[in-house]
DNA sequence: AATTGTGAACCTCTTCACAGCT
DNA sequence: AGCTGTGAAGAGGTTCACAATT
């Protein structure tokens, strides 16, 4: 398949959630024109981010809400579900376990894994802390193909280099830093300060 | 001064970062093609990012690695202090709260915002929940200048609106959607959603 | 000899504009 | 008449490659 830039992707969820909120207003046909309005781009965009999966659109009509949004969630593989290890049971690992929106949206979170002595066997919201040694069985075990990491930036690597040789393809960082991994292997990068750092730099140079 | 794209910006900030963690280890010198190499960039692209800003290093020799973090730090306003308010004292809010990374690095959260009146009154850390019909009066009081939202998708562009009739013009975003802000003011999303939908994609189409 | 700083070439993504359906 | 789908044009960002400097 064609190489789709990341900007596309992330534009697909963006239309995916806009979708949503439509249907439950009850709109049953959108044009690209009301979806880019809507999402702040261009509908030339939005036509041309569809355009690389099919045609679903009729000329004259517009987009059914209910067929784009299935189509777009068949395109990200939003209707499957997504077995998902979350490393780091601080601050970061414990707000995720408690956001509700990712199990709603078919990412669950099977299995939660600390280093810390202190923190395994306690619990949070009926999920067992574990031992990150015993990482490679677990993972197995549960049939894990997606790992969050949220443990401080000093051990990111190594805990990204294990996950690895344990096979795991899909990583969401929370770690502030930027980490190597094979090119079989996807990694997002999720980090705040960078995002504040872009509102100083803004902020101090704008005005 | 001439527009400088986000993608610079956010690679100025693992800059800084890299060069952090090089002068823990006693690094005085640099090349750009050793930065490129731990951010995963190439050297040109180093060397392009920051020659928007000036010239900083000696041909030959590189970049001293204290001076280079000074001028990127000062670059990106990094060394001023910033007031935040937070708005919703839920998961990612207490979170957040929790998270001690951005009070070192300058971003300070000085007001908690909640409509709930369950929370108000209600601490974290120290922070007392104020109530959000208050924001106005409390964010000049307080000299906030960048607003962090966390609240549901459904009134986050209420509260957008209100805070930026408040005169803010900085926001980082949390809430799943896309927002209309005036272009005077500068938005952020975070959604760590729309990075696990990209995992999904890739898992479902590389693979 | 090594490495920066940068114009020019290159590549990728976005927007234009219009033919083609409904 | 209205709106999609898309090739072509345009804009923007990245990499090349080399003169300039230490």
């Amino acid at each position: 398949m064609k190489k789709i830039s990341d900007s596309t992707i992330s534009r697909l969820s963006r239309y995916y959630r806009t979708l949503g909120r439509l249907i439950e207003q009850r709109v049953q046909t959108v044009s690209s024109d009301e979806i880019a309005e809507i999402d702040g781009v261009t509908s030339a965009q939005v036509r041309k981010d569809l355009s690389f999966f099919g045609t679903f659109g009729k000329r004259g009509l517009g987009y059914n809400t209910v067929d784009l949004k299935n189509n777009i969630g068949n395109i990200l593989g939003l209707f499957k579900k997504w077995n998902v290890v979350l490393i780091g049971a601080g601050n970061i690992g414990r707000a995720l376990v408690d956001y509700g929106e990712f199990k709603k949206q078919g990412f669950l979170i099977k299995l939660l894994l600390d280093s810390d002595p202190e923190k395994i066997g306690m619990k949070i919201h009926d999920i067992e802390i574990q031992a990150f040694s015993e990482a490679s069985q677990l993972i197995k075990k549960n049939k894990i193909q997606i790992a969050i990491v949220a443990v401080p930036a000093y051990v990111a690597q190594d805990v990204v280099d294990e996950l690895i040789s344990t096979g795991i393809k899909a990583i969401l960082n929370f770690a502030p830093l930027s980490l190597k991994v094979p090119k079989d292997v996807v990694i997002k990068n999720e980090n705040m300060s960078i995002e504040l750092e872009a509102l100083s730099y803004h902020l101090t140079n704008k005005l």
